[in-house]
DNA sequence: TCGTTATATTCGATATATGGCATATAATAG
DNA sequence: CTATTATATGCCATATATCGAATATAACGA
């Protein structure tokens, strides 16, 4: 069941916001298309999605190799609202905006495929 | 101004978001009634107090040699309403209760003095 | 099978946060 | 002034988080 103490402290790390605030606008992403907005190493990409998963904020979805992110179905109604409004607070950030633009430029997007 | 990364970080603590429940119940306390609250060392009580005044969430007003913490006064809408959110989702628990419960029976209370 | 791509994990170093205890400061009363 | 009460801070030990680099795993195609 869902933890507040891991809830909170996954919104404690400005990369980890950054995922949320991209996986939030975007519906649904893949790690790599994380990792290319993003311009962090991998690994760093996959450690903080693992934290915000196991915080129960997040759940996967598999699809050959890629593993897609989206917020979890489960996600308590006051825990959603808490992330809505801090995307609402903090979107208009410079870092945000660059991930975002980043991802936009980004080719051959998996979730663009037609599979 | 105000500071996401500080705001988001003061929620991270069990023991800070003990505090925030407390005054956001109440409005307005004073450090001692706090400190009563949540039967915890008074040092540790006054730090993380001051980690959550310098995040921007929290006002202080003296009155004598008393302090009282009340929520800043110029809160931003979001951060006011995630701490909203924050107190629905997680005002249940024990933890929450317990410390409502000894400020409740908390005698000679500076807030309920009439000066 | 081997090689490639996508993702996750381990390890060890470093940074940051937290806690306890003692002490400092500040305001007030006597 | 001194004593007392309320609050804040300094110092140091310890716990926890984060990071980079290397490596492991998993799925797929040739």
């Amino acid at each position: 069941m869902f933890n507040e103490y891991l809830f909170f402290e996954a919104l404690s790390d400005e990369t980890r916001r950054r995922l949320l605030l991209l996986i939030m606008k975007q519906g649904e992403l893949c790690v790599c298309e994380l990792f290319f907005a993003l311009n962090l190493p991998q690994p760093k990409i996959s450690r903080h999605l693992a934290v915000i998963r196991e915080a129960g904020i997040l759940a996967t979805r598999k699809e050959g190799t890629w593993v897609f992110y989206r917020l979890h179905p489960q996600l308590p109604l006051w825990a959603a609202k808490i992330l809505e409004m801090m995307a609402q607070g903090i979107e208009h950030g410079n870092i945000y905006h660059q991930d975002a633009k980043r991802l936009g430029a980004m080719e051959n997007r998996p979730s663009k495929c037609d599979i």
